[in-house]
DNA sequence: GCCGATTTGTCCGTATGTATC
DNA sequence: CGATACATACGGACAAATCGG
């Protein structure tokens, strides 16, 4: 980003997260950072407002703004921020792969279209991928696109990255992100794609992503083993 | 609340709700908002800023604010926002029931602090629940509450709401919630304390929750059948 | 208990930038 | 190019909560 506000607030994020502001202090006051900003009081309060809605620090009238992050010792794969798969396998320092086993051209059909949210008739691509760590497939994706949001997307570059894709040669811009996370048994496609071992249940979690026109472009089912899922999410209450 | 941008933002979520803006259509702009509401130009995009990180709209520059909120066919029980378990139960239309297992005073030993996030030698109140719906028990909640965030607390109080309590009766109030989502296995305790069926796997919801003055006075573990658990989010990019 | 200083929260009006049509 | 619409930023005013003297 090349916004004020959103400079500061990684600015601010990187001294939580490397300890110079710590757990259950208060952080400078809106008026020191303006100072040291040079900015406005309401960049710094929209700063500070995001560093909130990420669980890093709560303001408290009359007192300051607390620190309540905490780093922590378990390895996240989904956190309360958009980020794709290569983003999140390298944030945990983790050597990973996909295999694309499905890539085809549809319609939508009228029930297929009630099950992702897209409208019958709609041209989507199905592609299918697993998501291997250290030789073990843990992850299914299920997805489907929007073939017009994505033209000229190929089986090799879903080996790579499709958000890559989009945002940097298509130029598209993920926005928004709906996501449910449920537990569902493992089907007989599951254990045959991935490494189950001896589960018999997967952490799976729909999504649904617009781009910046509003347009829902994806609707995607990851189903995860559970010894390697975590969710992680952030929520203020009245926010 | 009783500040105007919430009260706009009502007051548009409920239009949305009710399909006086539908999905795919774009909201009156902010000019007109202005109007509408006779309030500021910031005041509105505050509004719109708590619509947006709900889920429910999409501002598009240059366009307008488009509504990408669909309801849902499905039961959510958690959403993404903090809400009490009875909150829950009745936005679901269920009869729901709370049963006190374990409600016990401890001290916060090394390795308990460790997991629950609390200072060793801090004053807990260690208290086990099943959340019973038509006469199944379908969640167990494992929650340690710092003790002298919640005095007066009975055994009593926990099987109706300890939100509530501490909201309306202490006048504490809940703001911000981290939460984690796993898998886990069922162990012998759950198996004896809920109706499990042939599940040998939960979905484990982790909590940490603050209070307003920063304090985190609530870790809870609440272990749910996978057939009844539904976990929804909204994720902005960059916010 | 009161007062004043500090700090966050809300709201306003204005100016400028950027994207769309 | 001009009109419209959202995005960012500024500065000011007042309210509400806290804290210390």
């Amino acid at each position: 980003m090349r916004t004020i506000y959103y400079e500061i607030y990684e600015d601010l994020r990187d001294k939580i997260l490397d300890g110079t502001y710590a757990y259950q202090t208060y952080m400078p006051a809106e008026s020191q950072l303006i100072k040291m900003y040079q900015c406005s009081h309401n960049t710094i309060r929209k700063s500070i407002s995001v560093l909130m809605l990420h669980g890093f620090v709560q303001p408290i009238r009359g007192k300051g703004v607390l620190v309540i992050y905490r780093p922590e010792r378990r390895a996240n794969f989904v956190l309360g921020d958009i980020e794709t798969f290569k983003e999140a396998a390298a944030r945990n320092g983790l050597v990973a792969q996909t295999k694309v086993l499905v890539f085809e051209h549809i319609t939508a059909s009228e029930s297929l279209a009630e099950l992702t949210g897209f409208m019958p008739g709609d041209e989507l691509l199905h592609l299918e991928r697993v998501r291997i760590f250290e030789n073990e497939a843990l992850i299914r994706d299920k997805s489907f696109f929007l073939s017009s949001a994505l033209p000229g997307l190929t089986p090799r570059i879903a080996e790579d990255s499709v958000y890559a894709y989009a945002e940097n040669v298509l130029g598209m811009r993920i926005v928004t992100s709906n996501r449910t996370v449920t537990v569902d048994y493992a089907t007989a496609e599951d254990r045959d794609a991935m490494d189950l071992l001896d589960f018999d249940m997967l952490a799976v979690v729909t999504n649904h992503t617009f781009n910046e026109q509003g347009v829902m472009f994806e609707s995607t089912q990851s189903r995860h083993r559970p010894d390697f899922f975590t969710f992680h999410d952030t929520a203020v209450r009245g926010y």
